[in-house]
DNA sequence: TGCGATTTTGAGAGCGCTCTCACAATCATA
DNA sequence: TATGATTGTGAGAGCGCTCTCAAAATCGCA
């Protein structure tokens, strides 16, 4: 194949509706054999401009689509990459994170012909079924998993293990021979509670993510490395996991109170809106008594009350970069695990404080 | 194929990393034919106990898995359903809706063993490359497009042309000859305009959807068939149309000021939002000076200042819905059009005053 | 034990495409 | 014009499975 764009993504619709056609026939009306029709549609050389442009003719007329399964059982290449979302995701899938990185994913898999079949892991059952589909050939070239959760890792182990291309969305928590591409989250999360530092707070908390993820491990490392490298000392009173969730963040922050903290940083935009629920609640004024720097970048932090100072990472971005990893590696077969690590954005708003006059 | 739940669904990962193998393998080491070992695989009838039981043996040992390719070559089915979010839900697909919706769209394509594949359509180009994928043979058994926007009206149009099985969520423009499930938003938007006017209020305003979507237009109508219904007579000083989004919402808001509502219904979650956010800068209480109510229930709003009463709808059931229609018409054949309308739910919080002392 | 009915098994013809290989046609060069 | 290199075209063997049809094995019952 040599051109990914291809003849049928450039021609009309045909408005009637055909019956089905094979090769044989637009061989049979535009009188070449079989083989030429194939490198015509396949846009190989080697083909004389009138006996392509007659092909081509016939083609356009009768609406002529070459059949997927044929061309993937011949060619053993499907065109189709396998997106897969475990079990930690699904639960928190309102999170905006998730549109995002399918955004990116679906609109490049489209820029480069490919097919995106989607796979959301509810339960082990699920993933039982899913596994296997997954691993059975003929179905995908190579598969994205949406990770950085311990119960994934399974999961990545047998892909490995099948010899399929894959790319992890997420540091795994095992990431030898896994190609993966992830934000910087300890970067991230160090610049926020630098800047808290930087405000003169000097009891910063921080609501850490699920310390299952490796998001809420990397997000608290950053968190604990800034505060160290300021030589503040650590006040595991001041250290609460929450769970992504604004409930949680909620409940989070309550538990926070009693230690007078005079900032939190929370792994989450959802968890810090929760928390300054909570503040609210307890008579705190958000900034002055509490400065609060959330993570994400969701829209409402933009407008919440008061808007939000948080992390800005590349979401779409990073479905971007693993499509292209995973479609370089399935062209060029397996090479060396790459690392792909993207840079984070820090949004200042009201809610650190920094804005006050 | 007899019967869906497969073997391979049930059988451990073989770990060890295998040479692909293929049905004739199978059968040699088994010492049958390659259509018995094909009938076991499909878990047909008519096939003794203790050969059965040697074949499925062999295939435990060898983690022999059938190609998907070959199989939909050979039997014209592909197992693999498309979902496609056109266009407009592109732009708006930080709305939970799409989660949710597609949470039950995958879950039931799971269960039923179909492969979703997804579709984004961002652009025209997007929309001509995939029109020729899902119209190609050998892909896609059948289409699910998310729609009731103006502008898909083509895709299904080519869909419906093309012969392929396909079913609508949300009601589309023109539905002769197309089966669709939708949730009853006229009647929704009518019980949610009632509940105010039980509360008392006297100029209910509306901020609808985009009139450019059958959702926005029948949230709209419910809104017009409730105040009918009362005798309050039209005001076009307290309609405006919005765009589903915060910003929309709020700027809808400040217009309809003026006008002096006492009550605003708002087609969209985020919309209500925005419309409280630009009513708590005018100086308005809410709900004591206007009453809100929105439309979605997604999970911020329960936690709103205050907490939004709001309309909620079954996303999720509705996705699953369209995905059981849709195997219905590939099993067995195309039918008369089925509409499937979906009921929703009026939640009273706070915003909309019926919880005052 | 024999004969028809039933069940189990195998042979083989596709499904619609790709891709190698050989042959035919064209070209450049001497 | 002869010769080899190059380009254009076709024949045909798969890819791995399904499914029909017929043959073989088994069964029921007289």
């Amino acid at each position: 194949m040599q051109n990914h764009e291809m003849w049928w993504e450039r021609c009309q619709f045909q408005e009637q509706m055909v019956p089905d056609l094979t090769l044989e026939d637009i061989a049979r009306q535009a009188g070449v054999s079989r083989s030429t029709v194939s490198r015509v549609v396949n846009n190989f050389p080697n083909v004389s401009a009138d006996v392509r442009q007659r092909v081509l003719d016939v083609i356009q007329q009768t609406g002529y689509h070459p059949n997927a399964a044929a061309r993937t059982l011949a060619s053993q290449r499907s065109w189709t990459l396998g997106l897969v979302l475990p079990q930690s995701a699904h639960q928190i899938f309102t999170d905006p994170y998730y549109p995002h990185l399918m955004k990116g994913i679906a609109q490049t898999c489209n820029d480069h012909n490919f097919t995106l079949a989607l796979f959301l892991v509810g339960n082990e059952e699920d993933e039982r079924k899913i596994s296997a589909r997954i691993t059975r050939k003929g179905l995908l070239d190579g598969v994205l998993v949406q990770s950085g959760h311990h119960g994934d890792q399974q999961l990545i182990g047998r892909l490995v293990d099948a010899g399929i291309p894959q790319v992890v969305i997420g540091r795994p928590f095992r990431y030898d021979n896994v190609s993966y591409v992830d934000v910087d989250n300890v970067n991230a999360a160090f610049n926020a509670v630098t800047h808290l530092i930087r405000q003169g707070r000097q009891r910063i908390a921080t609501i850490s993510g699920l310390l299952q993820s490796t998001a809420g491990l990397d997000r608290k490392s950053g968190y604990l490395k800034a505060l160290g490298e300021r030589g503040y000392k650590l006040d595991e009173a001041l250290i609460i996991e929450g769970d992504f969730t604004e409930a949680g963040g909620y409940y989070a922050m309550q538990s926070l109170l009693p230690a007078h903290p005079d900032a939190v940083f929370a792994a989450s935009d959802v968890m810090a809106l929760g928390a300054m629920r909570a503040a609210r609640e307890a008579g705190l004024s958000v900034p002055d008594d509490l400065a609060v720097v959330g993570f994400d970048d969701i829209p409402i932090a933009a407008t919440s009350e008061p808007p939000l100072t948080t992390i800005r990472q590349p979401v779409s971005q990073t479905g971007i970069r693993a499509v292209e990893a995973l479609i370089d590696q399935i062209e060029n077969g397996i090479q060396p695990p790459r690392h792909i690590i993207m840079d984070t954005q820090l949004v200042i708003r009201d809610s650190c404080g920094a804005n006050r006059k």
